[in-house]
DNA sequence: GGACGTTTTACAACTCGGTTACAACTCTGT
DNA sequence: ACAGAGTTGTAACCGAGTTGTAAAACGTCC
């Protein structure tokens, strides 16, 4: 089952939270500060979060801004605001009142992990790490420097991955242009996305076609 | 935490966006008129602006232009979005539709204090200090002296460090100017920092973009 | 007018995206 | 299986456009 991070800092509240996890099955990590949860999450990766939003030293929404790309749960004693959030849907992120039922916990925990698949802002697999909001690309955790029709290019293929993409259209989505005549332009910077990022099992040649981002090679 | 001005003419939404910051710790001042904000900023300085896009007296836009370098969010009722803010060239500054759920709001609150550190008083790294208060820098515990714009354009690239800073918002938050023709002199500029202050490798150029100040070269 | 800060100018150095040329490969028809 | 036509891989090269840099020109404040 799933690796959960839980932020609170009353005990008793984070004890039966991580109580109930268990008896479904899921692991839970309890932290009772900002930094217990950062650098446990630093350890080892989680599937969720389930955050206080107040903390006497920080908050939950920033717990979450460094872990941007774990789906969370939001836990607060907000009630004058209770029926605003209420119907609260954001991704694979969700929102709970306090006092809550434990029943609803669970159930919003089990909806969120179903939702594995959310518009992503970042996009990882094997060392690679793209990061569509500030536009670079890390190898292993070390910064590559892409041209920006290097990166246009990636971005497109990897939006579009697991689907052949002509030349025709590649053109037209990375470089915005809408004809095609006898060119090499297109395979020489595949040529260079492969060498720079070693991508030579993922981006495959579709002969007489084009190239496709492939997550299963 | 930060210092927040909200500016919004119906009391009701006004009241909830300031109880909200005030719940996660920061500090929000409301106003409900484009004068009153103006007053309000000349007065103490802020982090962060919420603004109202459509108000009686004046717009949001119209403030922001007024408070410059202060990164803003805005809060745009729904067929008021599309045209008024694409054309904006967007700083450190975000818009939001209305109604929005208040989670939203405050997730992209976190973002936007995230991105451009505006909290901090003082920045160091390797042997370069330096206090955005004092306006001063040290360079291994020696004091440089700075021209006023060359120390405006650092303070701009330290506070939105490790992102890309196109010649022209870079001339809008260290010069003040929004248009910008054939010009050299950010490149000079650029070329003076990087000498004076051995930042060679931390200030990056972007080819064809502009530059950024790097933490990790 | 002189000192200082800023912008423009002029040219050298560099970068990137595209083309080329040829090698390596893939597919098709026999 | 094989040959030949067509397609892709790749290194090398080139030119337009961009950036680096020193020096000159311009302003502005004492």
């Amino acid at each position: 089952m799933a690796r959960i991070l839980i932020l609170e800092d009353e005990k008793a509240i984070n004890d039966l939270v991580a109580l109930n996890l268990g008896m479904i099955g899921h692991t839970a990590v309890q932290t009772f500060t900002g930094r217990e949860a950062l650098k446990a999450a630093a350890e080892t990766p989680f599937d969720l979060l389930i955050l206080d939003v107040m903390l006497p030293d920080t908050n939950g929404f920033a717990v979450y801004e460094k872990l941007r790309d774990i789906p969370a749960i939001f836990l607060t004693a907000l009630g004058e605001t209770a029926d605003k959030v209420k119907g609260f849907e954001r991704g694979a992120d969700d929102y709970i009142v306090k006092p809550f039922e434990m029943t609803e916990l669970l159930l919003r925990v089990e909806a969120v992990l179903r939702r594995t698949h959310r518009s992503e802002s970042r996009y990882r697999i094997d060392g690679l790490e793209v990061d569509f909001e500030a536009k670079t690309v890390l190898k292993d955790g070390i910064p590559v420097d892409l041209t920006l029709q290097e990166y246009a290019l990636l971005e497109v293929l990897i939006k579009n991955r697991n689907i052949a993409l002509s030349r025709q259209r590649l053109m037209r989505e990375a470089w915005d242009v809408s004809f095609l005549g006898e060119s090499r332009t297109i395979d020489v910077h595949i040529q260079r996305l492969r060498k720079k990022l070693g991508l030579d099992d993922r981006i495959k040649t579709i002969y007489r076609l084009g190239y496709r981002f492939e997550e299963t090679p």
